[in-house]
DNA sequence: TCTGGGGTCCTAGGACCC
DNA sequence: TCTGGGGTCCTAGGACCC
């Protein structure tokens, strides 16, 4: 709450889809939708084409295909994203040191930590904004939304309404009325539930909010929501914007296609998790002490389970017995959708040099995880390298750099334009195996002009053929970059030098030389331990 | 052809300790 | 020994956000 509108929100529009729109020519203009393209899918982003036929985020896929069957279905390309994004968010960094990124595609900016303290007046705040759009259009050549106020709450109500391609300053001191008709779930924390909670006693608007008052707010949603939710209808939000968020906690997951029953199968399932969190806990230099698995039953009914080590671990073989041990507790024989591992209360330090000892070698009873269990083909969604996925990069021997239109059959179909192309490019179709044909890198949206654009991680414009495979080993859904935090001591706008440890007091920096248990649980209630995870 | 994947924060109850 | 309270840690679930 501010007296000058020097609270800047930076919304892209429609990122992922306007990414795609700008990278493959022929789809300009068309209705573009990105998401998960198996069975289960759900859609990421739209664009604004697509979302007049009504396809929205988080939308099952098989409804967007219903409701706009001329889209283009594509999948997310994270590693271009995240390039572009990093490329915006350096901009943001030059008003202010002061940027919270919210995700790839969103940011608060506080300006009043920037240069002379930010922007006076609404029009220097006005133009500051404007720039800013502009400089994103130039370097990027994508569009985003500004909003200016006071208040986060009210600078990102504003951008919401600058879509898109727009820019909105709410006034200081305009807050209430400006608020006043919209409905409840404009607020920031009011969900599908709460707003449910709120229409049962007859509160629809954030004005009707402020009439039913503080005390009927704690009434219906208890102490802390409650009151949350009725400063915010009154306008005030003192929330300050925070750089550099510490993670809490790292996790990944799988849905399946179809749901699993076969135990064998959940276990190999709950260990290649578990193997994967832990290449992302160690990519970002992190370690953790609470292991914890996700289980989602063929009713989408969710239960977790947790279990706190007696010290922080990046060790895979630990964190895979932790995860079995965890499932041997949940009944499965009813089908899984989804498994998830994760891990919490990180703690700063690596122990790469004990990871060298113990975790390279799997304790007994802990294989590696190779083979899926017989009768299975193992891995699916979007691990399942079927290779040519919708969307992706590819090059041809001869032909150049093109993307992927679709497959199936034994067939690929590939379009060959790239982002500067004038017109959309020709298409042909290929056997899935050709040997001319191989993963490509993405190609800068902007021609490289000085100093290069951010859009392609990758070398020129024109790699050499093949050389998509070494820089993309395994396409665009896991692009080197996913999942790996800039290494500390990177700076961009979303990661910036860790904090130098900061809690030794969860972690205390005892020396890694050999006595940390990492491993057993910490024997509660009398159990006296897990049985047989001792290391020899 | 219903419902992804990555997170954050809050609440509540029990164990345990003082 | 009765009855009790506060604080912390751990676990589980749920709401919410992008």
């Amino acid at each position: 709450m501010r007296s000058r509108p020097t609270i800047l929100h930076l919304d892209m529009d429609a990122f992922y889809a306007s990414v795609e729109q700008a990278s493959k020519p022929s789809l300009r203009g068309k209705p573009v939708v990105v998401g998960g393209l198996g069975p289960r899918g759900v859609v990421a982003t739209a664009s604004y084409e697509a979302r007049r036929s009504g396809v929205h985020s988080a939308m099952p896929m098989a409804q967007a295909r219903r409701l706009c069957p001329h889209a283009a279905f594509l999948v997310p390309r994270f590693g271009v994203y995240r390039a572009i994004s990093e490329t915006v968010m350096a901009l943001l960094g030059e008003l202010s040191p002061l940027v919270e990124p919210l995700s790839l595609d969103e940011a608060f900016v506080d300006l009043a930590a920037g240069p002379d303290g930010g922007p006076v007046s609404a029009e220097e705040a006005r133009d500051t904004g404007g720039r800013l759009r502009a400089r994103i259009r130039a370097a990027t050549g994508l569009t985003g939304s500004v909003g200016l106020a006071g208040s986060k709450m009210l600078a990102k109500i504003a951008s919401e309404r600058a879509k898109p391609d727009g820019l909105v300053l709410v006034p200081p001191g305009t807050e209430r009325e400006l608020l006043a008709p919209l409905p409840v779930r404009t607020l920031p924390g009011v969900g599908p539930a709460t707003a449910e909670a709120l229409r049962r006693a007859g509160i629809a608007t954030v004005g009707d909010v402020v009439r039913a008052g503080e005390a009927e707010l704690l009434r219906l949603l208890g102490k802390a929501h409650g009151a949350g939710v009725h400063t915010m209808a009154l306008g005030v939000d003192t929330r300050p914007v925070v750089a550099d968020r510490d993670t809490k906690s790292i996790s990944v997951e799988d849905t399946f296609d179809v749901d699993v029953t076969d135990r064998a199968r959940i276990r190999f399932e709950v260990d290649r998790l578990a193997v994967r969190c832990v290449e992302r806990l160690r990519a970002a230099g992190r370690s953790g002490r609470t292991v914890v698995l996700k289980v989602r039953r063929y009713d989408f009914s969710t239960l977790t389970r947790s279990e706190t080590l007696r010290g922080p671990t990046d060790d895979p073989a630990v964190v895979r017995e932790s995860a079995a041990r965890l499932l041997e507790g949940v009944d499965t024989t009813a089908g899984v959708r989804l498994l998830g591992v994760g891990v919490s209360s990180l703690a700063a330090f690596t122990q790469e040099d004990l990871f060298a000892q113990a975790g390279g070698t799997p304790g007994p009873g802990a294989p590696e995880p190779g083979e899926p269990p017989a009768g299975e083909a193992g891995p699916r969604g979007p691990d399942a390298p079927g290779p040519w996925l919708p969307g992706v990069d590819v090059t041809h021997a001869t032909l150049g750099p093109g993307w992927v239109q679709g497959s199936g059959l034994g067939r690929v179909t590939v379009r060959f334009e790239r982002p500067d192309s004038q017109r959309p490019g020709r298409v042909r179709t290929f056997r899935a195996d050709d040997p001319e044909l191989a993963r490509g890198d993405p190609l800068p949206l902007v021609p490289a002009s000085g100093s290069p654009p951010a859009a392609a991680p990758g070398p020129g414009p024109r790699p050499p053929p093949g050389s998509g495979e070494l820089a993309c080993p395994r396409g665009d859904l896991r692009p080197p970059g996913r999942g790996q935090r800039p290494r500390p001591g990177t700076v961009n706008g979303r990661g910036r030098p860790r904090p130098a440890a900061s809690a030794p007091a969860s972690a205390p920096a005892q020396d890694s030389s050999s006595a940390r248990p990492a491993r057993c649980p910490k024997s509660r209630s009398g159990s006296g331990g897990p049985g047989g995870t001792s290391r020899p």
